[in-house]
DNA sequence: GCGCGATTTGACGCCGTCTTGAGGCGGAAG
DNA sequence: CTTCCGCCTCAAGACGGCGTCAAATCGCGC
């Protein structure tokens, strides 16, 4: 059973055998496929597919597997397993220099590949993207710490960035005073509503355009707080 | 021949025949080695060292690989190739998902070896592009290991230039203070915030034109610092 | 063993942030 | 109308993080 947010392999294998071992084997264990039986249907998969990670294999009616790697890597950095029944070292090393992450040689176990696909696929999604939230003329960079409202960065204490940015990333939602003060301030702390009242004030008066009338953080009545998401 | 550029490679192994054979094929083949006989010994090296991959015999006196893998990634992410001489695949299961990159059995040959390094260094040398990096008029070369203000050339102590380094490395992002302790000092010392305010300190006084009114390297109030990169 | 640079540790004052309290407003309930 | 409760505002003082300087210690090369 797979999901949305499963990741895609694309699978550039001819033999239909092979590709149906792998279909069972991969789609039983979280991924979602698609594939390809010739180095020209691979390059366009790998453009329109969106590939997190590639299994190659070697021999394919329309030209080798190592150029199809080079002609991959002028462009893409996905990782690239290659799977082939020729086991000689030089073939491991010309795979490998030519832009490939990993090599296996058929025979393999799956568990084998699964794990590799799993090192493959950590190790390409740890400079994990920019998370930046957009919210009307607010703007603010996770990675960067930074808040900006139109044109102007904004300067925000310790505190008040926290709970904007907990705000923020939740964006819609409310969320009540224990768990905004809890997040901030810790869990000792969940009493202290005057906190939330004071660094909400001057929050607002950061970023509204007249506090007094807030559109982005809204108040819910004995309730808690919440950012507005649209409109 | 080895020269002050070559990727420095840590290789963990107890076996002295084995130790000696490492020597001889990566010492020929454009790598300088630090060598580690415990895990013990590793774990320190992989700090001081600062080795581009590491080369890990999984059978130790002190413990086995597989811990050792994993505290390492605790921190680290440099590459981390398993040599066994164990071929179950159960063993490159585990030893894969404790987070290291690749999997080789004894016997093995040189070159595959040396293909599945470059393979990781390359992968790993992707992210953080350009070796050379330039901010106004500081300029960094990784390298050299060497940084140039304008057309002066700065003296900098051996933790001066990594804290530099890695802010220069994530222009613009805020690092916090247990991450750059962590990277410099070894996640032993991540509590030691003061150590950072000494050297935040020596390094403004070397790179800022005014020390006091810092526009290269920003605090972020009890958070951590950041190198500005732009305006 | 000596000398030098680098690192670690300690002391201190400044400044921004946080905490705290007092007071005001407005709506709901009595 | 009065009272109560939750919320907002303002400001003053306490607190803690930060920068700075300097002394003590470490560690390496000679």
């Amino acid at each position: 059973m797979t999901t949305a947010t499963d990741p895609v392999v694309l699978v550039v294998e001819d033999e239909p055998q092979m590709r149906r071992f792998l279909r069972a084997s991969l789609t039983s264990h979280g991924f979602r496929l698609v594939e390809a039986g010739t180095a020209k249907e691979a390059l366009a998969l790998a453009t329109s597919g969106s590939p997190e990670v590639i299994l190659l294999d070697l021999g394919l009616p329309d030209g080798d597997g190592i150029a199809l790697t080079r002609s991959l890597r002028e462009w893409s950095s996905v990782p690239i397993i290659v799977l082939s029944a020729r086991g000689r070292e030089s073939d491991k090393v010309e795979a490998l220099d030519a832009g490939s992450d990993d090599y296996l040689t058929k025979p393999f176990g799956v568990n084998e590949l699964l794990a590799r696909m799993r090192a493959a696929l950590r190790r390409a999604s740890q400079p994990s993207g920019a998370p930046v939230i957009e919210i009307g003329a607010l703007r603010i960079d996770l990675a960067r710490r930074e808040v900006t409202l139109g044109e102007r960065e904004l300067h925000l204490t310790p505190n008040e960035y926290r709970i904007l940015a907990l705000l923020a990333r939740n964006p819609g939602k409310v969320l009540t005073h224990r768990q905004i003060l809890k997040e901030v301030w810790g869990p000792t702390h969940v009493g202290e509503t005057h906190y939330l009242r004071v660094y909400m004030a001057q929050l607002r008066r950061k970023i509204e355009a007249d506090p007094a009338r807030p559109e982005l953080l809204i108040t819910e009545p004995s309730v808690g707080y919440r950012m507005r998401d649209r409109g």
